[in-house]
DNA sequence: CCATTATTTCCACATTCATCGAAATGATGG
DNA sequence: CCATCATTTCGATGAATGTGGAAATAATGG
């Protein structure tokens, strides 16, 4: 992951909603949530949803799919993935946070799932 | 870590100029950077790298010690290592990417024993 | 087709963010 | 003390962000 995109995905969650819409769909798992359940469990207008997951959507922190009338919204792991592992590198690169501290293996990625 | 200062955290590191002083000071280790050197290597107004310098410092992400003329800045490792322990736990809490898949140790958080 | 449901776009507005020259502040050495 | 150096604050400006009601778009069931 390059500095843009892990800038673009710090900015994305940065942000309260966002932030708490990204940890619902984390929740949810791989069969995702349609757009108004998440306005409904966090109390969030529909339009201003709408910003958000498109916010989270244009830095690739979540994906869309049409299932019937509802559009679904998924968490891309890989992503977040990426993210940690920029986070982790750019962290500890050349630096006393020891990359061991983690486990010993830091190439590999933080959470290994399936890639979107 | 909770939400509050992670987003606190991600809004700082989502910046351009902030994520790269953050990185150069990551890079400089404990001996930290004067302004004016951070500045200097990366073509930032004075300025313009106060107001970032300031963010950062808000987020708690970087402290200043003066040394002489100079302020010097520090990265701060344990913020850091926070940030990633909750966005680790956030990103796997109750969903597939499972905690083992970092190592094993399920109840050590990514780089530090410590909770909100 | 059409009524209905689900969601997005549009719009207007207030707020916050980023920039950087110039002036102010703070600290030091001599 | 004062000349000087290092850095911050001030101020003005343009751009981006967040908000939410209302209207538009898309898809389905019947």
């Amino acid at each position: 992951m390059e500095a843009a995109a892990a800038i673009g995905a710090l900015g994305a969650l940065a942000q309260e909603h966002r932030l708490a819409v990204f940890r619902l769909l984390v929740q949810a798992g791989e069969d995702g949530m349609p757009a108004g359940a998440i306005a409904d469990a966090l109390g969030i207008p529909n339009s201003s949803l709408s910003f958000h997951l498109a916010q989270l959507s244009r830095a690739g922190l979540i994906s869309q799919e049409r299932r019937s009338r509802s559009l679904i919204y998924t968490a891309d792991y890989a992503a977040m993935n990426a993210l940690l592992g920029y986070l982790t590198e750019n962290c500890c690169a050349g630096a006393t946070c020891a990359p061991d501290a983690i486990c010993g293996s830091q190439d590999k990625p933080v959470l290994e799932r399936k890639s979107a």
